[in-house]
DNA sequence: ATGGCTTGCACCGCAAGA
């Protein structure tokens, strides 16, 4: 089973990327970030005529998530939980659903703004809310895999210019420590688990030519309990829709399971 | 130098992204 996460930054712009990365990667479970509509516009049609079941929850303007499954593989519907339970929240940024037996979730982290903001207030609070919820998600689902945009970049080396970066929003301590404590419930960073290159990235920003220039940072994710990272043969981003025509600013992220 | 694009909303310039 090959999964995969992309920020797509508007479903209803970026539609016909989606439909021309899943047939050109053979992606069997897509999770989606920043759909910005609300469910009433999602393209639930045009994805089921090329072959993928859609589940979702959105939002008019804002957030968005969904996980996109290769029609033949089973989902329960009754296994779909949409936010973090407990945790009110009128920003769309959980869906979650059991594909196959892989407890799987499709994540929009906050963004935070910046240290010290109210954003970035949220963003620790909803981060906690997360890592509570998984606990119990863990011992449920020995075998899951929580796919989205943590809007955290791990490390320095994750970052194009860590000097410039250091203490800021998406790189500062608190967001790695909250990173760490994800990874201590028991899950491994896919990405990590192989031979890499360096200066590999998952966002760019649209302005100053921060493409071409590779000015990025990693701060999509594929973390993985134990089970799952035993059988998982590679891990990837691909820049390459990062090129098309009105790209979204970030990156696909891969996985192959087995 | 805190901008530089892109999107949505709404109809103009602003909020938000990261």
């Amino acid at each position: 089973m090959k999964i995969a996460t992309w920020n797509v930054n508007s479903l209803k712009v970026r539609q016909q990327h989606v439909i021309d990365w899943l047939a050109s990667s053979g992606t069997d479970v897509l999770c989606l970030q920043e759909l910005k509509l609300p469910d009433e516009k999602f393209p639930r049609a045009e994805l089921e005529a090329i072959g993928y079941r859609s589940f979702y929850v959105g939002q008019k303007t804002y957030n968005g998530v969904a996980i996109l499954v290769r029609e033949g593989l089973s989902v329960d519907e009754s296994t779909i939980v949409r936010n973090i339970p407990g945790f009110e929240d009128p920003q769309q940024r959980v869906i979650a659903a059991t594909i196959e037996g892989v407890r799987i979730i499709s994540a929009y982290f906050p963004n935070g703004q910046a240290p010290g903001t109210e954003k970035f207030a949220y963003k620790l609070r909803w981060l906690d809310a997360l890592h509570d919820w998984l606990t119990t998600e863990m011992t449920r689902h020995p075998k899951l895999a929580l796919l989205g945009d943590y809007n955290i970049a791990p490390e320095d080396r994750d970052v194009h210019d860590p000097k410039a970066w250091e203490g800021q929003n998406l790189v500062s301590p608190e967001e790695r420590a909250a990173f760490v404590r994800l990874i201590g419930l028991g899950l491994l960073d896919a990405f990590r688990q192989f031979e890499q290159q360096e200066k590999i990235y998952s966002w760019w920003d649209y302005r100053m030519m921060a493409f071409r220039r590779n000015a990025g940072v990693r701060i999509d994710h594929i973390l993985l309990s134990k089970a799952l990272a035993d059988i998982c043969t590679s891990c990837d981003i691909d820049k390459v829709p990062r090129k098309w025509e009105q790209p979204s600013d970030h990156a696909p992220v891969f996985a192959q399971l087995s």
